[in-house]
DNA sequence: CCAGAAGAGTTGTGCTACACAACTATAGGA
DNA sequence: TCCTATAGTTGTGTAGCACAACTCTTCTGG
């Protein structure tokens, strides 16, 4: 695909195919058969963001979801709607939510959790070790030069 | 994030975290400071596709790129608008077309390869050897695995 | 103490990218 | 020749998002 001068162990070829390929693929990666209702991906991100942080204004989860506020101002409606999030002003300053999960927010969460840990353990198990090794490695380095990357 | 329940060697934690990034950062991976107008990503695919085959057509494309043929007649009809694509019926069989890149075309992917090119080498050069040794392998198979997993 | 700036969240609006369904047009049989 | 299959088109609806203008609360300087 395109111009393609090998820089001698510069990956980057494999990059584009495989960007191409989670184009194409789509929500392979995406658990999609799980039996709660509809989540959008948006969705799940939040759940999760939410479960590693207790609780969070609405601004402060834009910023780790990179939304604009007033998407996120939507979404925290329909989860709460869904019965998933509770939102209440913070008692000191009311200006701010103070988001966290309920109870079947945070059951939801681990299930989707779970979903998303068989269909990725399906496809690495097709990987051999030293591929499952090298992946380990190399996505790390990536996910380190992405965050270098952008602050 | 999640339920995580590492299982030794399975890199699947860090596949998670590399799509929340992906979905943070959003477009760091897509050129996105060319010069040449706007190019929306299945734009730049289709014109990827079209470099590797010469001749495809409408719902040729549309199965490699995995989108619906009403979607990629607009989109064929975009790129016919802008000059890069020349869009001629099958003379032996007339309910077809023939699609391929014009020189402009030809010279816009090239642009945008490189333009790729750059931004992921520069991505790249921020991981260690080692690193990079691991990212091309891990993800030859992972390319693989998503390949058998959809067929 | 009060006016106004600043910040958190909401709502209106519009855009992009896509699918689905119903259509037209060409081709290939029985 | 009619009937069906196939390639592409067009109408329409939806999801997911940003931007801008709004409200409400809090903070600050005169």
């Amino acid at each position: 695909m395109y111009d393609t001068t090998p820089r001698s162990g510069f990956p980057d070829d494999d990059l584009r195919r495989l960007f191409r390929l989670l184009a194409r693929t789509g929500r392979l990666l995406e658990p999609h058969g799980h039996t709660e209702l509809r989540v959008s991906m948006s969705e799940i991100f939040a759940l999760g963001e939410l479960g590693d942080a207790d609780t969070l204004s609405q601004n402060e989860l834009a910023a780790r979801l990179g939304l604009e506020k007033s998407t996120v101002s939507r979404l925290a409606a329909a989860l709460e709607r869904r019965g998933w999030l509770s939102r209440e002003r913070d008692p000191d300053n009311r200006r701010f939510y103070r988001l966290g999960l309920t109870p079947e927010g945070r059951a939801a969460t681990e299930s989707i959790g779970r979903e998303f840990h068989r269909t990725h353990a399906a496809l690495l198990d097709a990987l051999t070790p030293a591929e499952r090794e090298g992946l380990t490695l190399g996505l790390n380095g990536l996910i380190r030069a992405l965050e270098e990357h952008d602050g």
